[in-house]
DNA sequence: AGCACGCCGACT
DNA sequence: GTCGGCGTGCTC
């Protein structure tokens, strides 16, 4: 077809495959010069697809037959050189390709819209604003608020607000965002929470301060429609405040000048699959280069952000983070006294120790509500056969089948294999098979019989619910679930940790983790982090209505069932303080070499046997030692390949590589000189058997 | 990753 | 005789 025809040659961001061998930019022509950050439509094999025009190149490359630009979307601004330059920063630091990042970055409608249908929908008119910026009289801020408040405003950050639960760090987002809106009529700001469930709670805030015309939301739950929407607004400038997931980090927020990670500590703000990315990290790193102040926000900081907000010292620097301190509840409400219960001197095989259990029924019959926390859903994680020792194994993941009680099923929580329950033993024939352990489902069942005689002040009897993932599965049921314990219609809420993150029960006294042990020896060493985080935050919850409390007479607590009460944890918890904690969790970090205190990535192979995803990345290692990359030995560290623990999922078996070193530059610089040899290997015959691998970089658990 | 082409089994 | 199984190969 096409030669050396006239016209302009552009590279194109398309969403080639991340590991097809295909370079990051697709090159084709145009008739016209197109700007870097124009959306096009460009042929691709037998398709048509999106495309971020990336740059004008000045002679087409050699051998190559280009073919043209099918569509411009010149409905739609170019996209800026900021928001170019942070899908290009994330598409290096996480070792994917461009076109994968930014097309990961727009909203998915772009993609399968063609210009026509886009300029219609453009043309479509704005909604006008139902609801405008309520004359709220503002209350005052604490001392502690203000000195926040005004630190922020005085400092370029980043900021890290370490604010107990309860201390009105959302209060200090609205006031900074309010300035900020207020000093520059263009201005916009970014408010990321972790969780798609806690956006409808900050929207109503947000929209109540601000107005619904300025304030746009951007999570994974919305339409498509939604999502264009919103993107086009925040885009074009019209949304002065993007609320959002992870995913709105990477919006286009051409005015951006302020940042807020909410819970700046939680898991979920590194994606998990794909993209391997931290929202979070990226946040950080988009608000030095479009000149955003940017605000951490957590009661128990990640130690990653509580040691780059260290304060200078003599022999120290200190971190690039300013660390803004806010102690105090508002509202003076205590926080809740720890309980801890030695299950050591309970009976074997206790769930609900009789202590806790007392406590639980005069907080009922008080009126008061509890929460019980297990993190395990179903009613058992195993059946298990008495005489032949069968066990309820999925057949295709190295992982048991749990059951589930409420639909009799047995159901694998990896890859999702469900079986009915079987009336005997698939082994041996025994009808004498029964569930080992607990979960949730089990927990409600048996708190329900043993609470089975106590009344409620008005005489009616207990009343116990469940929530975790089987029960909120249903659109709508988490929010209809959690009215019910709002009214007061439930006195003993039982759940997973979904109950525990950032819902404001007021009316709960107690909040009881009956089976907290595994994570004090867990052999992730983020663990105890995450344990210490989630029992602060469900702490948090009991007792915040500090008025309701002080009339009942009683105080908060928090119940720990462990067979370890001499745990440094428990002592911490004792004093709420994430202080000593952090410090004691940092010292043994620095100990063993581990983050923050040195970087990592890991190299995971999927493959249908062991061996072929071990071969793998022995090869891959072999290579990376002969090729002498850059780094290896000195700066970079390589383990040996060992399997995940759970090791087979859906029938594929998962291997992986732990890299370690001083250094983040070395290691990106080892990682990028390596991906090429990995790219190679897999189209080797010896390693036929491969079914993906995938590199995360700065993983959360190894 | 899509989406083709390509060469062998049970249906209208 | 076709509809369709998923093996393998390519996309500026």
């Amino acid at each position: 077809m096409s030669t050396a025809e006239p016209g302009h040659t552009i590279a194109v961001a398309v969403q080639t495959p991340a590991h097809s061998g295909m370079g990051d930019l697709l090159t084709y022509r145009s008739a016209q010069p197109l700007a870097p950050g124009t959306l096009v439509r460009v042929p691709l094999g037998r398709r048509e697809v999106l495309g971020v025009v990336w740059e004008a190149l000045a002679a087409p490359p050699e051998g190559v037959d280009l073919r043209a630009v099918a569509a411009v979307l010149d409905g739609i601004a170019p996209l800026d050189a900021h928001w170019r330059r942070l899908v290009n920063f994330a598409a290096r630091y996480y070792q994917r390709s461009l076109g994968e990042i930014a097309l990961m970055a727009l909203p998915p409608q772009l993609r399968d819209l063609q210009p026509e249908q886009l300029a219609r929908r453009l043309r479509r008119p704005a909604p006008t604003a139902q609801t405008d910026a309520a004359a709220v009289p503002l209350v005052a801020l604490s001392a502690e608020q203000e000195n926040a408040r005004a630190q922020i405003a005085a400092q370029p950050g980043p900021f890290l607000l370490f604010g107990s639960t309860g201390s009105g760090k959302t209060e200090v987002y609205l006031r900074c965002v309010q300035a900020m809106l207020a000093a520059d009529p263009s201005a916009q700001a970014l408010v990321m929470v972790p969780e798609i469930n806690l956006t409808p709670q900050l929207e109503e805030r947000f929209i109540a301060r601000f107005g619904a015309t300025s304030v746009v939301a951007l999570h994974s739950g919305m339409t498509n429609p939604q999502r264009l929407k919103s993107w086009l607004a925040a885009h074009n400038g019209s949304a002065r405040i993007v609320l959002g997931t992870r995913m709105a980090v990477f919006a286009s927020i051409p005015q951006l000048r302020l940042i807020v990670v909410d819970e700046e500590h939680d898991a979920s703000y590194k994606q998990q699959e794909g993209a391997r990315y931290s929202a979070r990290d990226l946040a950080i790193w988009r608000g030095r280069e479009q000149g955003a102040k940017v605000i951490l926000g957590s009661a128990t900081p990640s130690l990653e952000s509580w040691y780059a907000s260290r304060p200078a010292s003599a022999d120290d620097p200190g971190g690039r983070y300013l660390r803004l301190h806010m102690p105090s509840r508002i509202g003076e409400g205590a926080l809740p006294r720890l309980r801890v219960v030695n299950m050591n001197h309970q009976p074997r095989r206790t769930v609900f120790s009789a202590p806790l259990l007392a406590a639980l029924q005069e907080r009922v019959e008080r009126g008061e509500q509890c929460m019980i926390l297990l993190n395990r859903r179903g009613y058992a994680p195993v059946l298990h056969c008495a005489d032949c020792d069968w066990k309820s194994d999925c057949p295709h993941c190295s992982a048991h089948q749990v059951f589930h009680k409420a639909d009799r099923t047995l159901r694998c929580h990896h890859c999702g294999f469900t079986v009915r329950v079987p009336r005997a033993c698939p082994g041996c024939g025994s009808p004498d098979i029964t569930p080992i352990g607990k979960g949730t489902e089990q927990l409600e069942e048996q708190l329900a019989t043993l609470l089975a005689d106590v009344r409620r002040p008005d005489g009616s009897p207990v009343r116990v619910a469940r929530i975790d993932a089987d029960t909120t599965r249903a659109k709508g049921a988490l929010e209809a679930q959690l009215a019910q314990v709002h009214s007061g219609e439930t006195d003993v809420l039982v759940g997973t940790q979904m109950i525990a993150k950032g819902h404001d029960f007021r009316r709960i006294t107690l909040v009881a983790a009956v089976q907290p042990d595994g994570a004090f020896f867990s052999s992730d060493f983020r663990a105890p982090e995450r344990l210490f985080s989630l029992l602060m935050q469900a702490g948090g919850r009991a007792g915040r209505d500090a008025q309701y409390i002080a009339s009942q007479g009683s105080r908060g607590e928090l119940w720990l069932q462990t067979f370890h009460p001499e745990h440094g944890m428990v002592a911490a918890l004792r004093q709420h303080d994430y202080i000593a904690f952090a410090e004691q969790q940092l010292q043994e970090r620095r100990d063993a070499a581990m983050p923050p205190f040195a970087f990592q990535a890991l190299v995971r192979a999927d493959a249908r046997t062991q061996e072929v995803a071990q071969g793998f990345l022995l090869a891959a290692s072999d290579a990376a030692y002969t090729q002498g990359l850059p780094g290896l030995g000195d700066h970079v560290t390589l383990y040996p390949p060992v399997p995940l623990v759970i090791q087979r999922v859906a029938n594929v078996e998962r291997v992986q590589m732990l890299l370690e070193s001083d250094n983040r530059p070395a290691l990106q610089h080892f990682l990028a000189a390596w991906q090429p040899l990995l790219l190679a290997l897999r189209n080797q015959p010896e390693h036929k058997g491969l079914v993906r691998w995938l590199v995360d970089v700065d993983p959360l658990a190894i």
